[in-house]
DNA sequence: CGGCGATTTGATAATGGTCAAGTGCCGTGG
DNA sequence: CCACGGCACTTGACCATTATCAAATCGCCG
């Protein structure tokens, strides 16, 4: 527990992104208290089978979740930019059913789950916004469902980078149509269910058409519309409109 | 709000299932009002789009929660059992992402948000309880994506056999080895991102190999062992382990 | 008996996987 | 400054799992 605060401004422009905070829950939260961490990348911040104490706000970087096939085959199961608490689940599910790394090198800070429980006991508001901030993560599994199960490379490839823009853009780190998107294609192909060598060709394609760029760890979207059409993408699911005043 | 009580059982049993009760928060969940409705095999309970003011208790039958592709292939996301709440998470996101139907004539209980609202608030516990529950409920999808994006199709029937059994016998539904199972192999085939045809081989093989016996919506385990390696099941994510007394 | 939905079967095609080798990029150390 | 090493990316050839299409059978209910 070595800080006060300012290192709290990403979570709260996430929770801002689709909930108005009142002046005190406001305070409360910049004062969160949690313990600092720098990790490197490809770090595990938790492992599957863990029964973690406390859970991990993602300060700066991106880190993702991921399940282990028996023969060792990876599936990534979400990606998460700052802010954001790939983790918090842990509050109620003690042990863990999957893990948790950095993607890139990243800052997190963690959090007694403790303090998470007094915090939504005081502020009822702020536990309905975590709630719903798992039930939005929840939301983001079934569309990746539904690309998993029945889209094609193309759609899928093109649905994941309209997402990953949107929620980029959702917290301010977007500018203009480019975002960063430190993504290797071998953990696109986890993410998205296919090889590596067929990301490749997927993300040529796309390239070829005039879609969008994608290099040395920055998105561009260079024809949204089409974009969104060919991935068959609705950001309807991610639910960011702000929605409920203090 | 036309009933009383003892259509509530099969929520408790649900419940119960992972949670002590204490007498008090039993009572208020007997009485809890709810309108009841019996539904058709295949009616859309709620829709992708709908903003409902309530949630649906499933009392009596099976239920499944289902996404539609622009050119309308169907991604069934989960399957629902008696005493589930498939539609809980409408309480804090209110534009639903997706559908949900009786997959057999099954009986529903509607409960406003307002009452569930008012339920978390004086009983804590059971407000845990709720958010606990849609938590595994994402644990299950990430078990299916796991399948969707990294298993071959026998595995991926065999998994989902396995965990259908665990979440019946949890609530007292299965009998030895067996437990009702009413699904369709395309519905099969749409839960797990397989074609029909392709779903039908698949389970000719499990039953050759003697793993299996399914048929007229009821589904027996012959080979326990056999099919859990086969999946390549852990039931772990189900979290179903009775956890923190009253 | 008729009919309809569910299941089964066969033949063929396609999307994407695997294997293997090569290229490009960048940071490190001589 | 340049060679080296490592990692990500790219390419080509071949293969496999699964999709698609179409038709036949089964089972149950009226």
């Amino acid at each position: 527990v070595n800080n006060l605060n300012e290192h709290t401004g990403a979570l709260i422009r996430k929770l801002e992104s689709t909930f108005v905070l009142s002046d005190s829950e406001r305070a409360v939260l910049t004062r969160l208290p949690m313990s600092l961490a720098q990790l490197r990348r490809d770090q595990d911040i938790v492992r599957d089978g863990d029964r973690p104490t406390r859970s991990c706000v993602l300060l700066e970087g991106f880190a993702f979740r991921y399940k282990t096939t028996a023969k060792g085959e990876r599936q990534i199961l979400s990606f998460h930019i700052p802010g954001e608490i790939p983790d918090l689940q842990s509050l109620h599910i003690h042990k863990m059913d999957h893990s948790l790394a950095a993607l890139t090198p990243c800052k997190v800070g963690f959090v007694e789950h403790e303090e998470i429980q007094r915090l939504v006991e005081s502020f009822p508001r702020i536990g309905a916004a975590l709630w719903r901030e798992t039930l939005i993560d929840a939301a983001i599994f079934r569309q990746w469902m539904l690309g998993l199960g029945r889209k094609d490379a193309a759609p899928r490839v093109a649905h994941l980078l309209c997402e990953m823009f949107d929620r980029m853009n959702a917290v301010g780190l977007a500018k203009g149509d480019s975002c960063p998107l430190p993504i290797t294609q071998a953990e696109l192909a986890d993410a998205l269910g296919l090889s590596g060598v067929h990301i490749n060709r997927t993300l040529q394609e796309l390239r070829r058409q005039g879609l969008i760029a994608l290099s040395k760890g920055s998105l561009t979207i260079k024809d949204q519309t089409a974009l969104r059409t060919l991935g068959d993408y609705d950001p309807a699911y991610l639910h960011q409109e702000p929605w409920k005043a203090a």
